[in-house]
Parts: structure tokens; C-alpha cells; sequence
RNA sequence: UGGGCUAUCGCCAAGCGGUAAGGCAACGGACUUUGACUCCGUCAUGCGCUGGUUCGAAUCCAGCUAGCCCAGCCA
């Protein structure tokens, strides 16, 4: 699998490379060196289909280039994250097929290097411990036009040196004091305006424990990451284009090995759906959805136990194309993606979901015979197998009309259809309940029509699929549509959870199936005419289904 | 109100001064032992608006308008 998913993807151009060609382009930036991207998510939550534009932009720049793209937990942060996540990170970047070789970096790991260039900046007047309150410094940040302020500003270097040593030591409270860039007060740009590049916070870190009671920020720690990797393009979304001019005064203002160089690209949004990770851990801990893995969910996780392959999420991926324009990708484009992907691999086999019972009035009682039946009309060379054919079969409830509306023309009293591969059969009537609902239907086959052959040359408009009463296997089959009922579920008035799709899960049991589906079954099949499923992997103990996604309907769409 | 960014078909997206690629969706039709697939065809005299420069502008200039991001000791 993952060697398939290795196949490069095609890449158009896109704006990251221009940049990137003139960079390595003689008199470029980078002229003569490797390009070096990085994916530094934060361990504090699962990977979504968003995290794949990510993850596809920074691996799949580095392959374009023949470069290197390293993975860095970006864990300057500890009261949000936890090694839970750490390993299904590295697990979901393995299933779509990327590799970071041995370059798995923390970004924990330059805790001691950051503090080093902390005190460089203290040391050039370029910072200083502040002593403002959080809300303090929310007072006076200043607004729109008037300069933030900091009495602390111009501590003198050694004190702002010695206090700085006195917070790693753990000396001060939580919150009691900031390390601040000295920057510029007055920037139209917040960012400027003396940010924090030090917190105190006195907990344990998921991988240094107690080492440290005063964590960097993102703003100051991501550029040195970066550059101590060696990373030439930091790319990363539209978001941090803010952020950009204090990235470089990190690079600029301190003895970093390097200097990369951050580009910006649009986050990737698609309808019927929410991606933000507050809201998707909502959904879990809530219970509207069955975990990180539910089916319905956008994550990684969710998506491939739905049954999308690494190979459809990288092909989608690469139609959405890369640029800074604000998008929302419709969910169709994914589906039309799986369904490209799996109608050339997927074995095909008979299901019945809403079974009802088709009677063959002039089949002998005790007969059973094997019919043929292609794995995949479109590959020959997947061959045959054999499924047997009876007096009973089940076909699904849908396929029988007993009047029958406009241009339906599957089985109705009086009309022919052809049972797949088996029979051409002639619809005589049903039986009904008291209540009038129908629950038998039945019919005679023509035994001149064995395979489903015409040799008369009749035409038959409608070929169902069917499977054998005597000889199938009970199945529960899942169904899912769209996880919330609007297009942009944050877009409304209302919470998001408004909008959350009650018929997203339709659970299907007393299915029948092919007898050669059994536990044992991985990947993913086509049952004929519903659509691409897969065994639902959390369900060892009995035959689960999973719909990944139906098959396109021309009929519906004739309705 | 300050700073940053964006605007090309319903949704994405090429285009980089020479007369609007492509994909998805949609709609016709052919084929079909999956109403699937496949195949053919249709789908922007138009590129947010208004002016200007030019033989020629989606592309250059000016001015508008609209949308997104930013005032965490989150990333």
C-alpha cells in the first residue's frame, strides 16, 4: 500500500515554487542548496483531511525538489499536549505515505538552545523581563492607533539577565513575569508590539518533565527551530502572514545557523463539515460521534476507517491546488476522488442491504447451480469467482415496485430484469403483509437466460445484483451522510451543533451478504450498485460494513 | 479606526501585456449483464467595480468596493 502511495502526485506549479525556484535559481537565497521544509504540528489532537494539505504541501515540496522534509512536534506548550497524540500523528503521516527518514525532531529538544539565544537578545538590549500582568498587558497593549506601553521596557540589561535565570529557576510564580522582545510599541502590527517570548508555567512536560517551569513561545521558538534544523521554507498557513515580520527579527537579531524563509499558504475548508480542532474535540467528548476514528469524522483517522485510501486524500489533495485565496472545497471532489481510486481496485461483490425475499416460482424446491461472476468488469485480469444461485434469493426492497413509477424499470408485475450473472426473471406479483407492506415477490426465470445471456437477443434494461437465501451471511451495514446538514456549519448564527445532520449514521442490520465475505476480508469492495465499503475495523467480533461512498445516481437524479 | 492578505464559471484553479487551460458539480447524448464505469458534447464576448496607460489589459497604473486574518503569558 505504501509503495503505491509513493507514486508522485502531479504537482502543477503552484506560487510556494515559484518562490522556490528563484530561491535556488542562481543568485537566489538558497542557490546550490537542498530544499528543507518541515510539518511541525502540536501532539495536542488528531490529524485531519486539513493537516493532509499541510502535510502534502511540505512532503511533497521536498519530493518536487529531491529536498528533505523533517517532522518536529511542535511542543513548546505543555498544558495542552500529551504523547497520546505523538504516536497517531506519526501513524497517520505514515498511512498517506510520507517518511521523514530520521529527521523526527521536538521541538522540546532546543528548549536549552532557545534560552541561550533568549539571553543573546537580553544581552543586546533587544529584551527584558517585563512584569505586567496578563491582564495588565492586555491594558495596555494600546489599540488600532495608539502605542502599547511597558514600564519594564528599559530595565537594565543585567537586571532583565538576572531575573531571566531567576525565572528558569523556578523563583517566580506563574504569571508573575514575560521575557518581551523589545521591538516597536507603536506597530500597526500587534505582533511588534513587544510580544512575550517567555512564560513562566510551572507543569510537567510531556517529554522534559520538570527540566523547565518557563516555556518559549511560538513566535520566538518556531524561527529557531526552523534554523537550527536547517529547514530552507517554513511553510505553513495564511494565519501566521502576521507573523512573518517577527519570524525574521528572531532570524535577523539572533546568531541562529540559519535563515529560512516562511511562505504562506490558504488552509484547506470543506463543506458539510467543521475542521477546527476545539470543535472536532467537542464532537468526541460530547458523544455526537463514536471518537477521533468516527467514521463521519474528517480526521485522518476517521477518514481511513471510513475506507478512503492514502491514495485518494493525496489525489485530492493535489486537484485542490495551493494558493492564498480562502476556500471551502465541496465534499464531492473527495468522494469523486475515492470512487476514482477504488473503482479501478475495488473486487466487486453482491450485498443486499434492505432485504426482501424474491421467490422463483419455477425453480425446482431442491436445486442449487453456481453461476460466474466477474471480480471487476473493469480488469480482466482480477478473473472470476463462483456464487450460487437457488430457488430464494434476496434483492433489495428498492428494486421491486408494484406500480411502478415513471422510468422505473426494474421489476414490477409483468416486466423483466435480469438477476446479475444468474437469470433473466419475469415479475408475477408479491405477497403482502396485513398492513400491506410487501414481503415476498415473486417471479419466473426463463432457463434459456442462464449466465444472464440473452440468446434470443432480447434486450433487458435492468440487471440487479441478488444474493442467495441458502446461502449467505448476516451482516450489519452502515451508512453515512453528511455530518452536518450545511455547507458552512460555522458560518451560521446558530452553534455549530445546531446544524449537526441526525441522519449522518443509518445503521442497517439483517443485511445479507455474498458467503465470501467473511471476517477475515480486509480493503475495500464494491457491492454492485450500492457502493465502495469496507469491514469496519473496530468490529472484530461480527460482519460490520462500512459505506466509504455510494456509487453515482443517475436515477435519483432522474426523479 | 491601524496593520496584513485576497478577489477569474455553482466549488476549486491556470493565467505573469497578445485576445480566458483544467478538474469537480450540473446538463444533454452514446455505450452498458452495476440507472456505475467509459466515451462524446454543452457550460465565463467574461476575469469585484470605475477610470487611465497601450495598437492590444484578467494581466500595468490610480481610485473605490467586498471578504478574510491580527490586540493569547495558544499554535
Amino acid at each position: 500500500m505504501a509503495d503505491e502511495t509513493k507514486a508522485t502526485e502531479e504537482w502543477g506549479g503552484n506560487f510556494i515554487h515559484d518562490f522556490i525556484d528563484e530561491d535556488i535559481a542562481p543568485g537566489g537565497q538558497f542557490e546550490g542548496k537542498t530544499v528543507h521544509t518541515r510539518f511541525p504540528p502540536e501532539p495536542n489532537g488528531y490529524l485531519h483531511i486539513g493537516h493532509a494539505k499541510a502535510l502534502c504541501i511540505g512532503f511533497g515540496t521536498a519530493e518536487k525538489y529531491h529536498g528533505l522534509c523533517n517532522l518536529r512536534m511542535d511542543d513548546t506548550n505543555p498544558t495542552k499536549e500529551d504523547v497520546e497524540y505523538v504516536d497517531a500523528i506519526k501513524e497517520d503521516i505514515h498511512w498517506l505515505g510520507y517518511d521523514w527518514g530520521d529527521r523526527f525532531f521536538y521541538a522540546s529538544q532546543y528548549f536549552e538552545q532557545m534560552y541561550d539565544y533568549a539571553c543573546e537578545l537580553i544581552k543586546k538590549g533587544l529584551a527584558y523581563v517585563c512584569e505586567l500582568t496578563a491582564d495588565q498587558v492586555r491594558e495596555n497593549r494600546g489599540d488600532l492607533i495608539t502605542p502599547a506601553k511597558s514600564p519594564y521596557r528599559d530595565r537594565p540589561i543585567e537586571e532583565s539577565l538576572d531575573l531571566f535565570k531567576r525565572m528558569r529557576a523556578g523563583e517566580f510564580s506563574d504569571g508573575a513575569m514575560t521575557l518581551r522582545a523589545k521591538i516597536d510599541l507603536a506597530s500597526g502590527n500587534f505582533n511588534m508590539r513587544d510580544p512575550v517570548i517567555y512564560r513562566i508555567n510551572h507543569i510537567s512536560h510531556h517529554r522534559t518533565g520538570d527540566k523547565w517551569c518557563i516555556y518559549p513561545m511560538y513566535d520566538f521558538a518556531h524561527p529557531i527551530e526552523d534554523a537550527i534544523e536547517g529547514v530552507t521554507h517554513s511553510l505553513c498557513s495564511l494565519e501566521f502572514e502576521d507573523h512573518r515580520p517577527l519570524y525574521d527579527w528572531v532570524i535577523d537579531n539572533t546568531s541562529v545557523p540559519s535563515k529560512p524563509r516562511q511562505i504562506e499558504f490558504a488552509r484547506l475548508g470543506i463543506t458539510n463539515t467543521v475542521m477546527s480542532k476545539r470543535k472536532l474535540r467537542t464532537l468526541v467528548e460530547e458523544g455526537y460521534v463514536d471518537g477521533w476514528d468516527d467514521p463521519r469524522m474528517p480526521t485522518l483517522c476517521g477518514l481511513r476507517r471510513r475506507g478512503y485510501t492514502p491514495h485518494s486524500i493525496r489525489d485530492f489533495i493535489s486537484r485542490v491546488g495551493v494558493a492564498k485565496v480562502n476556500s471551502t472545497i465541496e465534499y464531492s471532489l473527495l468522494e469523486h476522488c475515492l470512487r476514482e481510486d477504488l473503482n479501478m481496485t475495488a473486487r466487486r461483490t453482491m450485498a443486499v442491504i434492505d432485504p426482501i425475499k424474491l421467490i422463483i416460482t419455477n425453480y425446482p424446491e431442491d436445486k442449487s447451480e453456481e453461476v460466474e461472476v466477474e471480480n471487476n468488469p473493469n480488469r480482466a485480469e482480477d478473473g472470476t469467482r463462483k456464487i450460487t444461485f437457488s430457488r430464494e434469493v434476496y434483492i433489495e426492497r428498492e428494486d421491486f415496485m408494484e406500480e411502478p413509477a415513471r422510468k422505473y424499470f426494474r421489476l414490477f408485475p409483468g416486466n423483466e430484469v435480469r438477476l446479475k450473472s444468474a437469470y433473466v426473471v419475469k415479475c408475477t406479483g408479491c405477497k403482502k403483509d396485513e398492513s400491506g407492506n410487501v414481503i415476498e415477490v415473486y417471479a419466473t426465470y426463463d432457463p434459456e437466460t442462464r449466465g444472464g445471456n440473452t440468446p434470443d437477443g432480447r434486450k433487458i434494461k435492468s440487471t440487479i445484483h441478488w444474493v442467495d437465501a441458502n446461502n449467505c451471511k448476516d451482516a450489519e451495514v452502515r451508512l453515512y451522510d453528511d455530518l452536518f446538514t450545511v455547507p458552512d456549519p460555522d458560518a451560521g448564527d446558530k452553534d455549530f451543533l445546531e446544524y449537526l445532520n441526525p441522519d449522518s449514521l443509518k445503521v442497517m442490520k439483517g443485511c445479507k451478504v455474498e458467503s465470501s465475505l467473511g471476517r477475515e476480508e480486509v480493503g475495500s469492495y464494491q457491492f454492485m450498485r450500492l457502493g465502495y465499503f469496507c469491514r469496519d475495523s473496530k468490529s472484530s467480533d461480527k460482519l460490520v460494513f462500512n459505506r466509504s461512498v455510494s456509487l453515482k445516481d443517475g436515477f435519483k437524479k432522474k426523479k
